[in-house]
DNA sequence: ACTTGACTTCGAGCGCGCTCGAAGTCGTAG
DNA sequence: CTACGACTTCGAGCGCGCTCGAAGTCAAGT
């Protein structure tokens, strides 16, 4: 199990350090453990929520959305609650799919006719 | 063929008048006629850029992106060149898609084992 | 003639998602 | 022991995409 520094994971997972410490203080990503010295350790379980973090983010969700998932994610009543958020989640996702469908559909289109309408 | 006012243009397409003002002058969309008062008169092909650019903004292209997209498809040449963005764009839109479908298909697991791991 | 109301431009302001600079702390290398 | 570099927190700043307020113009209704 890896322990890595701030700058080690957020290479890791594409992100900056100074992103990565944001993440955290804003609950994109739970509390990460510290050494003696006040200074982050990260393990492969606080480099899975990065990760899924970043998937969220890479796909539209908002700050506040993927904290308040987080925060329920974390406590260990939130079982239904966290369900519905994925639920409304995909939804949302497959609305934008269905919407990246069409428009590569009609993109499409127009490349192959060699033809762009205004 | 129609010749709709601002606020009329902007509920037909789901914007405010005045983000649609905006998407003019920052070039998302030509530059639309006006009456001899100086008000913009939208017709049809109007409407069709600016549904255009709002289908862009919901997938996530960026103002300047569409402007340039706009500014090159406004030229009589610029046809090679907006065959490259528009290449490019559906590259970018398919990528988007691929991480969609796989994040779908995990959250979908994740529902399906009612079980979400941390 | 006058009010009403939707339009015009302009510049400032705002929320989001970082990003950066300052000032300080720690641990390892020389 | 000292110096260096990577870490810490904090608050301010920034780019994007609008959004709003002010001040003015115009056309139609009473």
């Amino acid at each position: 199990m890896p322990r890595l520094s701030v700058s080690e994971a957020a290479k890791e997972c594409g992100l900056t350090a100074t992103a990565l410490r944001y993440y955290e203080q804003a609950g994109l990503v739970p509390p990460v453990a510290r050494d003696r010295a006040g200074r982050r350790v990260f393990g492969e379980h606080d480099l899975a929520w990065i990760r899924y973090a970043v998937c969220l983010r890479s796909l539209g969700m908002g700050v506040a959305d993927i904290a308040r998932y987080v925060r329920v994610a974390q406590r260990a009543d939130g079982l239904d609650e966290q369900m519905v958020l994925l639920v409304e989640h995909v939804e949302r996702m497959e609305k934008q799919r269905a919407t990246l469908d069409h428009f590569i559909a009609v993109t499409r289109a127009k490349l192959a006719a060699n033809y762009v309408e205004t």
